[in-house]
DNA sequence: CCCTGTCCTGACCGCATATTCAAAATCATT
DNA sequence: AATGATTTTGAATATGCGGTCAGGACAGGG
């Protein structure tokens, strides 16, 4: 059972060469296509194996376990998410403050989907692994956001709506297109969900939520 | 692994006595908060035998295999709700059906949300076996209901947006509120979700879809 | 009470899995 | 080239899984 508490950083060597980094990282994004399908008590280390081209004895060499391994994965994932949204900034107009937020949120679904499917299935287990950073940093920033959210309201430049759930509609709609990208394509009729229907999904979903939110 | 087109409908005995009954829905409900938090291959059928209070052997003597049993659930979950829902009526306004659409939903994913989550997983995993009916049965209820979103939409009664977006945006926000419960009650601090936070995520998600939606 | 079919279950089987290990191969440094 | 550290990997191990089975319990109609 995945031990609720643990450090979230088992494995994250700091002195690493280069062979090391780089065989890290291909075992890494491997595991994160695997656990992406699976969830992490459905994978198998013979399917991370496979996908990155190893013996699987070599990827206990690098991870020491196969819970190590998946902790990696979602700390990798939390990093770069956060990393890449950054903060909804306070100063500019909320229309345009959102706008850019929902957009970067969709490029990161459209383009590293299976990160979005291992949170997606880890939240849905229960977020045994990532529950501890839920609940204080990303619940901080949320906090913060939520003020932001609020003084906009008082100056009628946001609807009012609970904050936090602007938020949990924002997170759903733009999550769907990854974690769910095989509903949509089928529904589509489409196999590849190509550039020009990702425009018409951006633009689908910034419209509709964007307009619920901003006032005229 | 899961035989893509079996017949998802292996078990389905119609001659039950009342007590086959009452076993195959007890051991059907415990099976599907299992799958719900574990998903297929990750589940244990010891897990669902504890979960009943029943002896594994006895799991195996109502179904015949686990995949079995996670068609039944799967066929069960479907049927529940295309019956629940039904159709988008197309006679009266659109934001009234709509507003009745969503709130049908959203009731759903509070009633029975370990239903959403295992169908949350099976479609991140690929939709293994309910794939063939996302393709035919969903699918051609979506068409349907798609060409009396461009009706609206002509009439000037819809925003002019991709119909089947207004689709994923829907079930999006709607499931999201099973799917991620646990973050949600994270950030929330809560612990519960009461009904006083239901009814507030109801008035949310209805309101930003449908101010969305519907153009002034 | 017996008999017949249904229901129940502990013990068991074969197989897959995560993890260990020790020996081989490769690399780095002098 | 020599030596020591790092990396690789096939084989071995222990555990746990889905599924089987034989026989016991039980219900009900005669």
């Amino acid at each position: 059972m995945l031990g609720r508490d643990g450090e979230l950083q088992d494995s994250k060597k700091i002195n690493q060469s280069r062979i090391q980094r780089k065989k890290r990282a291909l075992i890494l994004n491997a595991a994160e296509s695997v656990f992406a399908r699976r969830g992490f008590s459905g994978s198998r280390l013979k399917d991370v194996a496979e996908e990155a081209g190893l013996p699987k004895a070599n990827i206990l060499y690098y991870y020491k376990s196969k819970e190590d391994l998946y902790r990696c994965v979602c700390q990798d994932i939390l990093e770069n998410w956060l990393g890449a949204i950054g903060e909804i900034s306070v100063s500019s107009e909320p229309s345009e403050a959102l706008r850019k937020y929902i957009e970067a949120k969709m490029e990161l679904s459209m383009q590293r989907p299976n990160a979005s499917r291992v949170f997606a299935m880890e939240i849905i287990s229960g977020a045994p692994v990532i529950g501890d950073y839920l609940a204080t940093e990303l619940k901080s920033w949320v906090d913060k956001h939520v003020l932001i959210f609020q003084g906009w309201q008082n100056r009628g430049q946001l609807v009012d709506v609970s904050p936090y759930h602007v938020f949990f509609v924002i997170w759903a709609v733009t999550q769907t297109y990854a974690d769910f990208e095989t509903q949509i394509k089928l529904l589509l009729g489409d196999q590849h969900l190509g550039l020009d229907e990702y425009e018409r999904a951006v633009k689908s979903a910034t419209q509709i939520i964007l307009c619920g939110l901003i006032p005229r």
